[in-house]
Order: C-alpha cells, then sequence, then structure tokens
DNA sequence: ATTTTTTCTTTACACAATCTTAACACCACA
DNA sequence: TGTGGTGTTAAGATTGTGTAAAGAAAAAAT
C-alpha cells in the first residue's frame, strides 16, 4: 500500500526536486502543472495527500483548493511564496490542512506530510479485512469474497462496495457515494443505480431481495451489519 | 458548547494577550505556566485544542507533547521561538499536529486553531445516537429500532421523528414541524396527521394509545423521555 | 496497428414506494 | 347535539428505483 502524493505545482525545478525526494521516501508522486489539471487528476487517481502551490500561472491557487474541497476531503498542504498573513488564513479557512511558506527544509515538508496523513489514517481505521456474514472484503488484496467464491468486480464496483464496506451500518446518500467515486463531476447519478443493479447480481442470492446492500428509498444506500 | 483553549506557555506577557484574544474570539482560555502543570491540566479539563510553547522552563517542552499525546488525541498546536527545522521535524512526529514559530500574527493562530478544529469533528461525525427506553435511534446512521428490531421508515417519518428526538421531552407545534419538514410553503397539513399516523403504528405496541409520542391537542406532539 | 474484450454511460420503461388529498369516524367538551 | 381537533383509511398522483439493452469508450490481446 503505496502512498500517493499529488504535487499541483508549475515550476519544474521544484517538480524535479521534489519528486525525487518524495520517491526516496518511498512516496508514489502525481504530478500536474496547471490548476485544472490538478483538479482532475486528483479525481481520478484519489491521491493520499495534495501539495498545491497557489503561485499557478491558469488559475487562483484557491480556487483549485476550494474546488477539490467541495468534493473531497483529501489532507491538502498549501506551498506559497507569498507569507501575507491574510493569504494564510484564507487558505486554511477555505479547507487547507496546512501552510507552508517558500523556502521550506524538505524535513520539514515530509515531517508536515506524515502529520496530514495520521489524520485520514485514524479516520479509516483498522484496513485489512471485514468479514460480513457470508460476505468478505479483504482491502489490502482488493479481493471480494461471497460464500468463500470470488465474485468478479470491476474497478467502479469495487469502488462503491468498499465505500459501503467502510461505513457498515451507515447509510450514505447517493450525493455522497457519486463524489467519493466520480469526483466533481456531475453526472446525473443513474450510473450508480446501474452499478448497483450488476453488484447486486453479483453478490445477492436474490437481486431482487437485497440481503447486504439495503435501499434507503430517498437517501442512498447502506450495508447492513452482519 | 464552548471551546476551549489550554494554552501552556511561561511568558505571562504572552498568556495575558492571547488569553485576550481568545476571549474576544469566544474560546475559553485555561492557562498553564508548567510542563507539568500543563499535563495534568490537559487530563482534568480534556480541552478541545492545546496551544503549547516549547520554551519551558521546569521541563522539555517535547517530554509534554509525548507524555499528552501518549493518552490522548487532543489537537496540539506547537509554538516556538526556535525555528530550527530539526525541532519542527521532531514536534510533527512526535504528534504535534501544527508548529508555529513566534513571532507569529494572532489571524494566523485562530485560522490555525479553527484548522485544528475541523479534524476532531470530522472525526467525531455528527450526533450519535439516542436511546429512550425500547425507543433508539441512530443519527449517524439513520437507523431505527425498537425492542431491538429495526423499523423502517419513509424520508417524511425519519425527517419527523428525527425532529422530535432532538428536542426530547419538549413540546414541537404543528406550525413548527411543517416548517421544518416541508419548508416555508404552508400545506394545510394534513399530511402531519397522516404522519404521525403511520409513524405510530411503526414503533408503538398499540397505535390507539401511544406511549413514546404523545399528542398535546391543540398545539402539537412531543416525544416523551423515559 | 488492429481486433477483441471489458467496462462505462445513457436511454427507456416497468414497477414499487411514497406523498398528498379527501372522506369519514372518533372523542372531549360545551 | 353540535363543534373543533384529531386519528385512520383509501385512492390517485407523483416520484424514486431496478433492470435490460445498446452504443461509446477504454483496456487488453493479437
Amino acid at each position: 500500500m503505496t502512498t500517493t502524493v499529488l504535487m499541483i505545482e508549475d515550476d519544474l525545478a521544484i517538480v524535479n526536486f521534489m519528486t525525487a525526494i518524495l520517491q526516496g521516501n518511498a512516496y508514489k508522486v502525481l504530478h500536474a502543472a496547471k490548476g485544472t489539471e490538478g483538479v482532475s487528476m486528483c479525481a481520478l487517481w484519489s491521491p493520499d495527500v495534495v501539495i498545491l502551490d497557489l503561485g499557478l500561472p491558469d488559475q487562483d491557487g484557491i480556487d483549485v483548493l476550494k474546488n477539490i474541497r467541495s468534493w473531497s476531503e483529501v489532507p491538502i498542504i498549501v506551498v506559497s511564496a507569498r507569507s501575507d498573513e491574510s493569504e494564510k488564513v484564507l487558505a486554511l479557512d477555505e479547507g487547507a490542512d496546512d501552510y507552508i511558506t517558500k523556502p521550506f527544509g524538505t524535513s520539514e515538508l515530509l515531517a508536515r506530510i506524515r502529520t496530514a496523513l495520521r489524520h485520514v489514517k485514524k479516520k479509516e481505521g483498522s484496513a485489512g479485512k471485514l468479514s460480513n456474514g457470508a460476505f468478505e472484503i479483504d482491502f489490502d488484496k482488493r479481493f471480494v469474497q461471497i460464500e468463500g467464491k470470488q465474485v468478479h468486480l470491476t474497478p467502479t464496483e469495487y469502488k462503491i462496495i468498499q465505500l459501503l464496506a467502510l461505513n457498515i451500518g451507515k447509510v450514505l446518500t447517493h450525493d455522497y457515494i457519486a463524489k467519493e467515486v466520480w469526483g466533481p463531476y456531475s453526472l446525473e447519478n443513474q450510473s450508480l443505480r446501474v452499478n448497483m443493479s450488476n453488484i447486486r447480481r453479483k453478490i445477492e442470492v436474490n437481486p431482487a431481495e437485497p440481503v447486504y446492500i439495503l435501499t434507503e428509498i430517498g437517501v442512498g444506500y447502506r450495508m447492513v451489519e452482519c
């Protein structure tokens, strides 16, 4: 389970330098040079942490911050050459988890990344496996079994079922699931219905009377405990 | 629900200044001048956030940090006059949630406090549970049980029952419930009566003699505490 | 580079759940 | 015996959901 860092930064010198450092510390590094590109990469790859430079050429960095924060809770560390207090306050209040002023030491950045990651790790709780009656899911191996037999799920189906399993017992709204799975792109979420139907055909004995994933009409879906 | 800040700081000038600022922003402020005192006050008062100055006279600030972190997950914002990178890294890795170097602006500190508080809020979830005799409602999971058995509620029914549960013991007027559930459009609400009847059929043993939700004739409805 | 396979999205429609409205029964009380 | 407030039931209208199928897009294989 490698940790992925998305760097949204236009200065190539910094990018190359930081990429080397991060890779040397066993992080996988993604890079976007523009804000718009950064937003879509964030949706596509779901990184574990985002490093955002506010001094981007194409778009106000704060807008990128707001955009990502509107549909994702990924930790965002803002990096800026400006040390105005007003900008710091703005960034932090718009949802940034940290704000570092250039120039900064690499070991400090690494430490702040570790700090940001601590927060999400705690939330996710225990990874590993979950067994719930005849239903089993292994998050590490990306593996779903039903009554001992493996079922094959497409990437989208797996994302959905993983989300429900990580929040077992809780009702997740259509909106929330859609944002987590598809990112900021507002598809008129019939895809979710179709996917759920396909999932049920694969994991339920009788898809018309589901046992594992129930519908809360008008609200969303819930994976039942036990 | 006031938010409490514990300041562990020996410089009285800073303490007085910061206390004024924090109180001006509706925080309740506790203060400890020594590390040992800080640890015990933290245990005693369970503040929502700790501001820790590393330059304490009696004890190494890092030890205070380690101590608190060994038994509490309260957000700790470290403040220091030293800007060594090594100290920052050490503090962050020992569990500090942030590190600010003196001198810093008050609005930045306030923003960082808000950021730290966001994290715990997220982790705590929203509301929690309420159990009232054989009646149980879990707001987080959107789950209602009566005598251990789950009852299925429609969206409207759930909104109503949630409203009553959140104001348990209080009488809520027809008008108030209608506005909360259906918005400002004042429909001549027979729907509320119908919904209440349906709710009672689901949660009461004998709907004709309700136990959980009582009618206050001419006024509204009330969920009784039991 | 081209074909084959898989996956994703959209459309359409049947069916089920929910909401609203209306009609009426009931009870307390004057 | 009315009257006002309330509870219950039923029916149509509305909205939400599940499923199948087909074309588009992406990934894998040749």
